[in-house]
DNA sequence: CATTAAAATTAGATTAACCTAATTTAAAAG
DNA sequence: CTTTTAAATTAGGTTAATCTAATTTTAATG
């Protein structure tokens, strides 16, 4: 069966609500994700459920069934492979490849997909961090080692963010902090847990907000 | 100014049917084309006059404005790229790609586009022989030979298509009329205009139909 | 456990892109 | 120059995805 853009949409942000958010995936913060009123989101939530791709009763919690979570991962490895692209093969930078990968995600052709693999080498990581699933669905690595679970006096590779915004994007790009990036913790403050590193031999403090969206690799063992 | 992709497929069709079929654009050959019923086409042609995309008024002909057209020629620019894209670097066959390019031309990014030109090494052509628009829309070449125009004992080379459905490309690939293969041409019969000719060493003999439908490049003087 | 606030849903309307059936216009044929 | 036919348009309706306003349900608070 073939589905439109925005019920490929409301997959893939159910998937990521119930993966991330703490509250899951609920009426209103997947309007939030997608820019539609609540009552949008509740119209569409009825048909999704009359397709059987999420669990769905009204006033009740949300889920994907296991048709709807194949989707959603095949579409979040479309994204995850063109952004890869994107980055590796047209040098376009991290911040800039999100939207057109929002795009690209919705093109249709099972061939292309696998082809687009095989061409970049089969990538396990997109240029965020983020796991590429495979074929299969099945993501190699799922959870991340982020900055704020380190120690003082390590050394460390920036290897993704989990805040994906641009203003992010771009705030790191401001530090220096570029991916594979070599990181030196030197110093993590006891009252608010701000991390004092250096990156490029410079000196910088950061905060344990931004430290919890950014992936690292303990350095130097790559795998 | 962003516009629908029913809209950019109106202008595509639009600027294809205007350049190539006899009679122009009409309400009839566009909803062929589109796959839609002339009643939809008449509304969207008043539609595209009020956004000053083409001139219109009922009844009347139907030709692009200069706006519209260069809409039309970037759409046909990003279709023929993605084309490209998928032979050269993908290994796709050219019959297969034509589909995937449809939805690809759609992807809305400036920078996409010509950064995707450049990874190509600015092609001229795309797979089908069709000329590639640069930047500023200019096609180089506009004007192609047709294998009905070569005289017998000459030899030609395969450069495209005019035909691009996926029937014309079995049938060629079939007979290993593949882009760039050498072409003897041995005889043109007086009554039906049908081509006696050699590929790699054997001999057939296609019709005048088919020779109109086949885009060469006398042989060996290439550009 | 009654009340209130927040979240979700229902009701009713809108827009873009489509359709069929009916009508109008232009072009071709006599 | 009238008649016929083909093409195009208008009229009226449908569907998917959206909206605002009103209502209902759940959860949180006193």
């Amino acid at each position: 069966m073939e589905y439109s853009i925005v019920i490929e949409n409301y997959l893939k942000a159910i998937f990521t609500l119930s993966k991330s958010d703490e509250n899951g995936a609920t009426t209103k913060s997947i309007g939030i994700l997608l820019g539609t009123k609540p009552p949008t989101v509740s119209d569409m939530l009825k048909k999704l459920d009359a397709e059987k791709l999420i669990n769905y009763s009204p006033y009740k919690s949300i889920s994907l069934t296991e048709k709807g979570e194949k989707i959603a991962i095949k579409i979040i490895r479309k994204h995850r492979l063109w952004e890869t692209f994107l980055v590796e093969k047209l040098d376009f930078t991290w911040d800039e490849v999100h939207d057109i990968a929002e795009q690209l995600e919705h093109i249709k052709s099972p061939k292309l997909v696998n082809s687009l693999d095989k061409f970049l080498g089969y990538p396990k990581f997109d240029p965020h961090g983020d796991p590429i699933p495979n074929e299969e669905g099945i993501f190699e690595k799922e959870y991340e080692t982020t900055l704020d679970q380190i120690n003082a006096n390590s050394e460390v590779e920036l290897m993704g963010v989990k805040d994906h915004s641009v203003k992010f994007l771009k705030y790191l790009d401001n530090i220096s902090m570029t991916p594979g990036v070599k990181i030196k913790v030197l110093d993590v403050n006891e009252y608010d847990k701000s991390v004092a590193l250096i990156i490029n031999s410079k000196q910088q403090t950061i905060s344990n907000q931004v430290c919890k969206n950014l992936i690292v690799k303990r350095f130097p063992n790559r795998p």
